[in-house]
DNA sequence: GATGAATGAGCTTTCATTCAT
DNA sequence: AATGAATGAAAGCTCATTCAT
């Protein structure tokens, strides 16, 4: 391990939380659990991130990123609103299905642990990547006349929420079919509630 | 006390710790702060639950019930699907405003906490009332030709997607505005997205 | 329940707290138990014993007594020392088939709680009926010359200890016979150790 | 203490919880009362054994191979059955007064607690080191005519229960002599008893 | 950097006993 | 005599964090 930086320890420590945390939850989820899949020693770990709560705030900062980067790919094709909400809605539905971990955390972890992110995340500020990306999507599609003004967060609230939502229902098993049969009819829907 | 029966004292219980658990989460709320909220003894409250998971299932089976039943009252009212929908955003948003426990319970201690419902709540059994309301409405607007016909669950996370997703934002204080102020913007857009 | 006076009562609530005593021990059987498995309230037992403690006290003295009394049937036979040790040992094993709650409160309530019986019981007092039964008969039999004199409590442990030990190793489910087929071995072994 | 294995730590932890447990019984003796015993905390007590039961069971493993291995040196003496019954006795009388809590734990711990013994040592697979040496002892004599051909339990409940049961009356304070001076009394009733 | 034994406060849960009715 | 809700101390066990090596 020693031939590894520093950095791409984080980031080890931090994919193996991620899974961790998503399947149980933070407050089940111990510090030694996580070294011991990780084949390091406690101690070790706090080298890296220096308590519980700064390691759940790296992550969401983390899985923010990856998330904001894949929609800012999009936001760059020259594809109409409503080609871009399709593929944001299948990007989404494609990770949910291949990496479950990172949109279960915003939902399981994130979502529901305040305290845990009170001191250093507050104001949505730790997810400020993905938000951005949204927020460039919504902003030029309104300019370009293709979207309905409106307020942001009317908008955002239902990007997030609808797409966290089937994630949720997803995981409680009450979908008969898989997330990718949804892509057509949420888009879709997405698209009617926000065109101009 | 005395002068209350048992059932009443269970619902002041769920009260108790619906705003308790709502608030600081469900592992941040020891047993010994809901006893303590409640002028009761902790041993006592064993009495009427009998674990801190039993509790937490039967907060949210009278939680969906209430829900359910303002539901209820909106789908009896012989107004269009598109009346409906503002009045139940608006139902939401006020219950939000003036109970956010309620919401909040939904939001940051169902949601993310699978383990602890695992066992009584699979598959959103105790929120059935809650769910059952919603289909009803979806179905009879379908049938009537006000909505367009999809999968039940692509309309049914649009719905508990979106407001959960607005009622999380304003606790996360991103919101210049009050809930009520999205009432008009918010059931718009779901209306657009289901209306046929 | 009326028309029973209180030393019946007395008699109900023994039988039952033995029953459960032996095959929960006593730190497993809990009050609200015993008095549900009676139909009694938790409140009117301590009208009758005023202590757990003293329960099982009046437990082994009623046990003893019972025992005792077979014992002091058979010591009044007009039969040799030989044949009085296998009716004592077929009465024993008998007893362990039949009623084995009494055997077993011996071995595992009795015995193994010290500080229960601390203040009440000290010095064998509260198991006297029976052990005094087995001294008659000792003494007896040795004073007509069938038993060889030697120290009353190696006599008394050969018996309490080896019929208690059997009934031991059958409640550990290593015998393969019943003990009904090892009164015969038995109690050969305990007239040879005996005999003068 | 940082010099000591682990395997020794366990040790340790053994002998004084076994000393506690024999004292006190299992169900008055609490693992802080251990931990304190030990200046130990309690949180690392559960470094050496994940539970209160999985510790009840060491000890009786442990106890069992060492009251074993006594006699098996016994066995590998060139001396009669007569003989190596007196030093059985000998022996076992010689830790109940030097080291009663080895015999104690036989008798208020593993004998009476079943449940506690339930899920790991069913059917005296923790004593077997024990059990196996009389064993060996009483099928060699036998083989060799020196003792009457029985059932085997006939023969080890003989001894463990009187052995157990002197050790009993011992602690119960009502033996006038020391156990010592039991050693000829009783060795020769099991030899009488046993002898071809 | 790396280890993992050690800490101890804090958790959920239990239960003998009391007492107002 | 009878009820059973109420008490609260104490139990077994967990785990984030530290620190000597």
């Amino acid at each position: 391990m020693a031939f590894l930086k520093k950095e791409e320890k984080k980031n080890r420590i931090i994919e193996t939380s991620l899974k961790l945390f998503s399947k149980n939850g933070f407050h089940n989820t111990t510090i030694p659990d996580i070294a011991k899949s990780l084949n390091m020693s406690v101690g070790n770990m706090y080298n890296y991130f220096s308590s519980k709560e700064i390691l759940a705030m790296a992550i969401i900062r983390y899985t923010s990123d990856i998330l904001g980067e894949k929609i800012k790919k999009i936001n760059k094709m020259k594809i109409s609103a409503h080609e871009k909400i399709r593929k944001i809605v299948a990007m989404y539905f494609n990770i949910a299905d291949k990496k479950p971990e990172m949109i279960e955390y915003f939902l399981r972890v994130y979502l529901s642990n305040r305290d845990v992110f009170k001191n250093g995340c507050e104001g949505m500020i730790c997810v400020s990547a993905f938000v951005t990306e949204i927020m460039i999507f919504f902003e030029e599609n309104v300019r370009n006349g293709e979207l309905r003004d409106q307020d942001f967060f009317s908008a955002f609230g239902l990007f997030m929420g609808y797409l966290g939502g089937m994630v949720f229902l997803k995981g409680e098993e009450v979908l008969e079919k898989s997330l990718d049969d949804y892509v057509d009819d949420i888009s879709e829907n997405i698209y009617f509630a926000l065109k101009a």
